[in-house]
DNA sequence: TTCATCTGTAATAAAAAAAATTACAGTACA
DNA sequence: TGTACTGTAATTTTTTTTATTACAGATGAA
């Protein structure tokens, strides 16, 4: 759970709450408290994925992609997880041991029904429903 | 999943598979590819919860604390992270915002749920499971 | 006793990753 | 044609992680 993960649902929140009206990065960024160039950013990946729509020139800005109820929490995870989360496939283990020669293969099989368990609890979970929260 | 639950995974392993024989830090460390010194580190955390024993002076070294089939892998996840996954206490977001105001409460829940899976799914397995897949 | 071989731990340095900043071209509205 | 946006890249700064070095303390053996 890295903290783009935090920041994508910040931004997709409050798009949820903004009744189709357009939100600037500067606005978003203030709400996040972070730099309006890092919202681009994230928000760059996000649309890539579907989940937001922008629009560029004056009066320009963003808002969501697909309906708020559409979007799964397990979808923002998705679109934010960068690779798969298994360590540093620098540190190569050693390959004359026999658990160091095989570690990475037992890991990569276990992270992988750890994510199946985490997008399952998340994909019970969509957009409309966090933003209720904060009514 | 950090970087140091793949070092404990893998410490542990190598024990359990030793039959009660001391291994050292260097031993272990050639099986990782890491620095000795971060093997203790490690080790020594794992100690302060019971997992792992250790004797010092010639011929020291480390065994495990318990049984490995009493081992839970939710436990060496425990043991490993280090604080609530949950973003940046630093990135304080905007107080004036709706959102920014109860985000962080509403992600530290939604965290807490996740966490919780995770540690049924990983509380499911123990370390002698894991280690048989090595033979 | 004294040497050799370990652990325990701290201090420091190096490397890697993440976040912030700056800059500016491109787009669209007025 | 000016203004207010987005899109994106380049760069710097900060933070985090990992590695290294060093050495005191423990233990067993010659």
């Amino acid at each position: 759970m890295n903290g783009r993960f935090q920041i994508a649902i910040h931004i997709l929140t409050l798009l949820s709450r903004a009744n189709n009206e357009l939100l600037s990065s500067e606005y978003i960024a203030g709400s996040i408290n972070i730099n309006p160039a890092l919202v681009r950013k994230e928000i760059s990946n996000l649309r890539k994925k579907g989940l937001i729509k922008s629009k560029e020139g004056k009066a320009g800005g963003y808002s969501l992609g697909i309906p708020a109820h559409e979007i799964k929490l397990s979808a923002i995870y998705q679109a934010v997880k960068q690779q798969q989360i298994l360590g540093q496939a620098k540190n190569v283990p050693n390959p004359y041991c026999p658990v160091g020669k095989q570690i990475n293969k037992h890991l990569q099989h276990l992270y992988g029904e750890m994510e199946d368990v985490l997008s399952a609890k998340l994909g019970a979970l969509n957009l409309a429903e966090f933003s209720t929260k904060f009514d």
